[in-house]
DNA sequence: TTGTAAGCGTTATCAA
DNA sequence: TTGATAACGCTTACAA
């Protein structure tokens, strides 16, 4: 590949390697003259170490390995997006490792982050089996995990008060003076986006001393936007219909307020909708989306930080947790409400 | 790191390293009962080559360097999609390079993917400077370009049909009786999706015979919303109003959806919009937009596909070039006109 | 079939 | 301040 190597700079500047290597990285004195005469031939013969050689024997390859699910998903691409913003600056490049949710592949990566001598790994919406927890305890490597923890690993993580964002969502919707408001969750083995985002929902109906009857909870089988559709048509279809949908994700909001445009309701005037994420869409569908702003970017930005924190500190020095608190992102998609 | 290397192995079941090393890569042939023995010892100790050491001396790193400009971007990350969706079962991984368009980020990258050893190189989305013309004549690494070409580089691509698919796309506004169409064009220093889609919409006008008012067409400021928002304002100013608008990208055609809404425009019955990429939003909003349907899945897919040829190729084999054909997504943001 | 030993291109240690 | 030289952990001729 790279026809020319520290031997032959050493050989054209007429010093010895040790002294380009020492050259190449800025550590001990070296006397500005040969130093002079050693960036030349650099320069002229455009030379550019071996990383590969370099990382075998520094063990630093200034290489951060991601692992998510789906770089499709808006969700992780913002994500990664606020990791770079951060990691690039600091001389860290990203090593990609897409999992397709499939627990096989997040163990393969895992181990080829070890292999390739990766310097740090960042972690978002993997899974938590016996085979995670065993790689967790065995590894040195500088963990940060995102969107979720993991539960007595000593991993710190980077989340989203995602209680306190469906909680805000139901306020303002109670605020409004909505009474029978459907929910309609995320599947419940997501423990974050799922159980949370439903507790912080049930917390407020309680504050206001509201029932909540066992139909207007409605669990989406997927994340898709067709199982909010799904799940709008068992609400609308109640006796006693909802003033208000809340769903747990701006995605299933989206199928549900095109059940209620397909079906004859106006939004917000015959049904509002309230949505979680403020994913880019909801800003652009009229009416836009009423919904909890999650800043994805900012998680990726906090999530990088914490690594580099990782990766620079001292021995005694603790790096703790990071709870992100959402926004509400008011639009067009909720009404008064008498 | 790792605490064990080959030499432990190798103590370990009483053999050599060099033995060790070639049960590990299952090159040459290796006593099946030497082979057991040392597969015992690997699986007993969970022992990994370090990819690093292996990389230095067999010159391959089993590592795809990506570069992108924006992975927040859809299109972008639908592109990496199909990418590791090929790549990952081939057993090569992603390095992934953003470069937020800028030129000096997109040439550090191509320096790392270098100094990194890297295996092969996908870009899309980058420019093509003289500093980058000069690189791609020096390297010897395999290379390919998506969504554009390089010009006298020899870089095989994958890129979309543009001219077709705009032409298209106003071929069938036309056969819905559409005769004065404004079109919104991409910036124009973008060649794929400023000018060629734009010829696409003069070719068909032409073989309809149908003359093209410089006012007809608006250029975009940039990519966003916001600027199709105000391109449509400009068009549904004139005297002669368009009764249909073809929007170089979906993006901008959202924006002038939005401009048409927010002023008592309803869609289609008082203007048709049509776009061009199909990304996820479009299929949601409501009305759904008809758009060109461009599967950059499938582009990062084919993408991939050619650089695996290029990194098994025999030396006499030529790898070409691919262009994708997209296809009219036909939904409800288009009506028939007299 | 197996082992010895020479690299791969760096950095790090120790003298000089 | 500089230069030999020994690692780093592996692959691969070449010998045995």
């Amino acid at each position: 590949m790279q026809e020319f190597n520290i031997k032959d700079v050493a050989r054209l500047a007429g010093v010895s390697i040790a002294t380009v290597s020492r050259v190449l990285n800025g550590t001990k004195r070296v006397n500005p003259e040969t130093r002079e005469k050693v960036m030349k031939v650099i320069e002229a013969t455009d030379f550019r170490p071996n990383a590969l050689a370099r990382g075998l024997i520094s063990k630093r390859t200034n290489v951060v390995g991601v692992m998510i699910p789906d770089i499709s998903n808006e969700i992780f691409s913002r994500f990664v997006n606020g990791l770079e913003s951060v990691l690039e600056p600091n001389g860290y490049s990203l090593f990609l490792g897409i999992t397709n949710g499939k627990e096989e592949t997040e163990l393969k990566y895992l181990q080829l982050f070890e292999d390739k001598q990766i310097d740090g790994i960042i972690l978002s919406g993997v899974s938590y089996s016996k085979n995670h927890k065993h790689f967790f305890q065995k590894t040195r490597m500088p963990i940060i995990v995102s969107g979720q923890q993991f539960r007595d690993s000593g991993i710190p993580f980077v989340n989203i008060e995602n209680v306190a964002g469906s909680h805000m969502a139901t306020t303002y919707l109670l605020n409004k003076g909505h009474k029978k408001i459907g929910y309609i969750s995320a599947p419940l083995f997501d423990i974050a986006v799922g159980v949370n985002r439903l507790e912080g929902f049930k917390k407020a109906m309680k504050e206001w001393q509201l029932p909540i009857s066992r139909q207007s909870v409605v669990v989406a089988d997927s994340f898709k936007t067709s199982s909010g559709y799904d799940a709008a048509k068992k609400l609308m279809e109640l006796s006693v219909k909802p003033t208000a949908i809340f769903a747990a994700t701006d995605r299933i909001a989206i199928g549900a307020m095109n059940y209620l445009y397909d079906n004859g309701y106006s939004i917000p005037e015959d049904c509002s909708v309230i949505g979680f994420d403020d994913i880019e869409v909801s800003s652009l569908l009229r009416p836009s989306l009423t919904t909890v702003n999650v800043d994805y970017v900012e998680s990726g930005f906090q999530s990088g930080k914490q690594l580099l924190k990782l990766l620079n500190r001292q021995p005694d020095e603790v790096v703790g947790d990071i709870l992100l608190m959402p926004s509400l992102s008011i639009r067009n998609s909720v009404s008064e409400r008498n």
